[in-house]
DNA sequence: CGGACGTTGGAGAGCGCTCTCCAAGCATGC
DNA sequence: GCATGCTTGGAGAGCGCTCTCCAACGTCCG
């Protein structure tokens, strides 16, 4: 890399203070409109790019943010963390909200993982050498640590699901409690009566919620007793869970199923049963994510605004970064039915 | 955030001086063992944490790389950019090697975007700025004029997949015509005669490999022609596709897809025509991506090991910021057949 | 026992930038 | 005509770190 051209060269090509040159580029006080002109020449003549560190340095800030994913560490050699996490279409929406939030600002996400208490020190220690302003934190387990560790670093960060424990962390959540009865009005309004559900792990709140919201808006509806099968959220969970459901209740004519993906899973498993989708039985999901419009047929789900609160998180840690005696808010979207074909 | 300890209190702490503790924080010359250990205790009590951008100044080095996703840009409000690329389980691969591979070295990527040459330029200018010592670029698109932009600037990077145009910068890439004879001997090995294939889009020189490949292939093996429909590597184009083949052909036995996605947009289609799979046609995606387990049946494809080459990629682009006069070089992998139900 | 040499710690000069002073210049009011 | 206040540019002090010198102190051999 050949020697950068810095502020000082600028200045000596403009004929000007190094000080007029940074208020240029900063914007800062008035500065003569000749002399800006000049300045803004010298700066495209030497092709000058301001140093970062030097800069980050005197400000204390580095213009940059963290998008930590922060989970269990169930991991392996062969199928690490990350490459679970990357696996799962919620990430992708995340980082894709973080991402469109932030890039009109000309700002870009460091990514971090943090899966054991080792890296979740590493990741502490690191945003503490003032890597980044703050962090994006997504948790992929209920009674993750690392939310608790940031507050206690006093370091800047908003939370992706309310924590199970209250902490006082800004965080965006989705009310699920009100999607899941969207659903369960939904198969109602289809007809179906002997309807039955399969739940997210029963530890994390927003599956806790998706559950117990749809019992009770079923019980509303004058329905008491719903069948429940749990999966853990994956594809293959919601196969096997279907498979149980179809086994100890054959004559169900509708399922709510907590996530998309666990639908995905679940579509076959029907037609093999010889089931028709939604003829015989209609098949609600939960996110409408990917997974959505790659089942066939296309899946009825509950939209779950996963971009939208990745860059209203993202608005809030800016906010925060510009002052950090912000009081901490949390803001929880509402979900809405979106009819396809499977219900 | 409360103010940081710096080398001036740690070593005030330990009663040295501040080239001592930097000496014993970068483990660099002699230093001797008591006084070694004096500093380690100060740092520990005054909970010091180097300032990187201070370091960073002076050494002219982040010790960060970026990941840069580089593309075509038909991108509109509701549909942007980032969000194709992160429904895409190629990226989450591509990200989950970088990671991988960075992350027990303690560094963490920056995740970066361009589609447009203004962006394109942002990029540069953000490299160039010192925010990264150099980049994993990704092309979604073929003639990406960004892998040129990295030359010009001296900026270190290694690509994904080759260049159209040879340009003097490191990639790494797979034997894609290799992969596509080792899915036609495998149909014909299965006995399939009347085989068709699915191809990507022809301006990407993997899919044109793809294609020229399994041509030859089964022309090798005595089947000169071979019906083709054109896709380009999403689902509902593979789903389009099939269709197409369905109506033109209707008697094929075999076909070869050029990607999981595709083909699992493809399995349905078959499966609405009444053909069994793998009995009536065999199938043979190409990624072994999570979409081949995903499907069903579960796909037979040809193994691309994406995260091993993303972590190839992140070694050559560390070895070339270690040291920049390095010989650029190319590495391709070879794939192999993954044998599971559809085929 | 003195000089050559190796080892170890300290002093201090920056890296490139921002930002607080300060001074100069000028208009304004009494 | 002089004090006052405002605008505008420059000087220079750091931000926290690394790293080159250099000095001090042994050690060892002739």
């Amino acid at each position: 890399m050949p020697a950068s051209p810095t502020l000082e060269d600028v200045a000596r090509a403009a004929g000007v203070s190094r000080a007029t040159v940074s208020r240029v580029i900063n914007g800062i006080r008035n500065v003569d409109p000749a002399i800006q002109e000049t300045v803004r020449q010298a700066i495209a003549a030497t092709g000058y790019v301001p140093n970062r560190a030097a800069r980050s340095l005197v400000t204390r800030r580095t213009g940059s943010i963290a998008l930590v994913v922060s989970g269990a560490g169930e991991e392996s050699e062969e199928n690490p963390f990350h490459s679970q996490v990357f696996a799962d279409p919620f990430f992708g929406r995340v980082a894709s909200g973080v991402v469109g939030f932030l890039r009109p600002r000309g700002i870009h996400p460091t990514l971090m993982f943090a899966e054991t208490d080792e890296t979740r020190a590493q990741a502490i220690a690191y945003l503490r050498q003032g890597n980044a302003d703050g962090a994006i934190l997504v948790s992929t387990e209920a009674r993750d640590p690392l939310p608790r560790l940031m507050v206690e670093a006093s370091l800047p960060a908003v939370l992706f699901a309310r924590p199970p424990e209250p902490i006082p962390i800004s965080y965006v959540d989705l009310a699920h409690r009100t999607g899941a009865k969207l659903a369960a009005d939904h198969l109602i309004a289809r007809g179906r009566r002997r309807v039955a559900t399969i739940a997210g792990p029963l530890d994390v709140p927003a599956a806790q919620d998706r559950l117990s919201g749809f019992r009770d808006a079923m019980a509303a509806h004058g329905h008491p007793y719903i069948p429940c099968a749990e999966g853990d959220f994956t594809l293959a969970s919601g196969e096997a869970a279907m498979e149980r459901l179809m086994a100890e209740h054959p004559g169900i004519d509708g399922v709510f199923i907590a996530n998309d993906l666990m639908a995905q899973g679940a579509l076959p498993v029907l037609r093999n049963h010889g089931r028709r989708v939604p003829e015989d039985v209609a098949v609600v999901g939960f996110d409408d994510s990917s997974a959505a419009t790659a089942s066939r047929p296309l899946l009825t789900t509950i939209r779950h605004p996963v971009e939208d609160m990745a860059a209203e998180m993202t608005r809030l840690l800016l906010a925060y970064v510009d002052d950090p005696d912000r009081a901490v808010t949390s803001v929880i979207f509402e979900p809405s039915l979106v009819v396809r074909d499977s219900a």
